[in-house]
DNA sequence: GTCTATAAATAGATAGAC
DNA sequence: GTCTATCTATTTATAGAC
């Protein structure tokens, strides 16, 4: 007899997540197709709603997972120790490993940052908000410590997060063949990136003396 | 007899082309419908493949439109007199009221963007290029004034315009019912953003002595 | 849990009358 | 130039056997 750790359709789920992630973040939630996820899942397509009832909550745990993982680590950042600065950097290295970790985080995240997460629940759309929220009081932390100027929070993270993500976005398609040789389309270096993410962030937010 | 300025089929078809642009830019080009769009503009379906030959040329014809005017300008800029420093300020101006003006250019140029302008031919891809382009050469020039930094251009580019375009694309849909009163959700003015913006850059870009 | 078969709706696109 | 009608392919989703 075969001890199991988990349940028996946990493989298949999984794999289904995975390839849905993949999916969507290729595609877009409309151009994302149900047979095209079971096909590179390597599952039958009935498989999928038997496990999560539909394409759009097939979506919304790839969202959520995202999500929670990109805001816990975000929220323990700004509540942790060190001052406003240092938390920055750590933050933007943070989404940068996520990034990396996650390929599908930047392309989603950026569709549904772009459109307002406009086809999103209420609550999924409140995680989304957490990420924010938590880097929020990071710069309000280093405004009060007399580091970051006075600028506005908001408008610095719809600066600063659009950046990496489309870093990211660009750099699974910036070896396409039609593209190739044109200036815009060159790939670069991880640490050189997160070190030009930082330097930039810190610039922004820099009092002028 | 009626004279007429333009042939009669003029107004339906700018109708079509102003009625795609918003269902592109609201939707994405692979949940815009064509059924839609001839709703939209108040026109039979068919008269869109009368006049653009299928859905991906109509969505060509927007993309040029775009990038064209966005390009011309930006070139112009870069061409004209003045230092670096202004030329920077003029084009995040430029861009301002462009997206003003074109409702429809944030969303669709931030997806192409995100994309790495996944699915359009190589000729408009060139068009979309032209942009950063000009906006290099502008960040090239003031770096050989001594008044800019040795940053990466394509990075610089690539923080500052979806910075731009993210801020018009959240604006449509920040006032949705399920996401009011939350921060991240709220709107700004104008003048504001823009001075906002022009600050920003010229911090990310600035000399530290 | 996993499969086959199929329903039901919608998509992009075209033919042909006027 | 404009319309109706329709073809064909694809989509999400489900019923039911195993």
């Amino acid at each position: 007899m075969v001890i199991r750790k988990r349940p028996r359709g946990a493989r298949s789920q999984a794999a289904i997540f995975r390839a849905a992630a993949h999916e969507f973040a290729q595609r877009g939630y409309d151009a994302a197709g149900v047979d095209r996820i079971a096909a590179r899942a390597h599952v039958n397509k009935a498989m999928i709603y038997y496990h999560f009832g539909s394409k759009q909550g097939l979506y919304v745990e790839v969202l959520r997972d995202m999500f929670r993982a990109v805001g816990t680590r975000t929220r323990a950042i700004a509540d942790g120790p060190g001052v406003g600065e240092d938390k920055l950097d750590a933050w933007i290295l943070t989404m940068v490993e996520e990034a990396a970790g996650r390929p599908w985080f930047p392309p989603i995240m950026l569709r549904e940052l772009a459109s307002g997460a406009a086809h999103i629940d209420r609550e999924t759309f409140g995680m989304m908000n957490a990420v924010y929220a938590a880097v929020r009081d990071v710069i309000v932390q280093g405004q009060g410590e007399g580091t970051f100027r006075a600028a506005d929070p908001l408008l610095t993270y719809l600066t600063v997060l659009p950046a990496i993500l489309i870093f990211f976005a660009r750099q699974r398609v910036a070896q396409r063949k039609n593209v190739q040789g044109l200036a815009a389309a060159a790939p670069r270096h991880l640490d050189e990136f997160v070190r030009h993410m930082q330097e930039s962030a810190r610039a922004m937010l820099w009092r002028q003396t």
